[in-house]
DNA sequence: TCAAACCTTGCCATTAGTGTTAAGGTCAAA
DNA sequence: TTTGACCTTAACACTAATGGCAAGGTTTGA
């Protein structure tokens, strides 16, 4: 599909997604006439970088990441990954946990200030 | 507490705490020498600043959620909150939770990935 | 009393992500 | 065959968060 259609269907700017391109996120072919041609997959790909983006992950990790997150394909690996890969990817993983507990602990603060307004209600 | 100590207990730069006061996240007290000071429970207000900072929530939002995390005190609330407020803090509520899902489901496919890798070896 | 280690404000710089606009090529449909 | 909707690259601008520095006041200890 061309930028156009992937934009609206992700209600993304089409600025943004040539910025991915640019980060190297999103590699989209190209057609004769020089427009970019992204493959269905796209859509899911990109609603997952904006995720990850809005939750303060900068672009350069997400390139990193993007190798796990290869929904699609069963992504049978033949080679074994290199263990510099493995410690960065492992250490990701952490930073992950920390920023899901940080939010979780602030979404259940909030939980107990409404409930305390519903009660005094 | 004085800003240095405050910075070296937090591991945060002097120049985030003013940044920080600035945006209205913190209000310290001032010494008669014109030096901030904090109190104790500054400490854990910062790290949770920082914490929901790097989850990339902005400070403007950070300054709404502020009142739902005075750890402190029971926050004894007279008054019912006024229904916007409770309608933003939702809502606030409703971020949070798609941004701890999708960082979830992205520490799962790292999991995923690094155990493939594992079962490979 | 002076030096070192604090503190103050203020300004300028940088990075990431994003918005906007300009100048121009392509294509389909009237 | 021209108009309008699409696409291209490029440039400039903005905001948020942060780093750094300069010029100067305060406090503490040798």
């Amino acid at each position: 599909m061309r930028i156009g259609e992937l934009s609206s269907r992700t209600a993304t700017p089409t600025r943004l997604l040539r910025y991915y391109e640019e980060q190297e996120l999103l590699s989209p072919q190209r057609a004769h006439n020089g427009y970019r041609d992204y493959p269905e997959a796209a859509v899911d790909r990109v609603e997952q970088i904006r995720g990850l983006i809005e939750a303060g992950i900068p672009t350069r990790i997400i390139k990193q990441l993007l190798p796990c997150l290869n929904t699609g394909s069963p992504s049978i690996r033949i080679t074994e990954l290199d263990p510099e890969i493995v410690e960065s990817l492992t250490e990701q993983r952490e930073q992950l946990e920390r920023r899901i507990s940080c939010l979780s602990r602030n979404r259940d603060a909030i939980t107990r200030y409404l409930a305390d307004s519903a009660t005094l209600a």
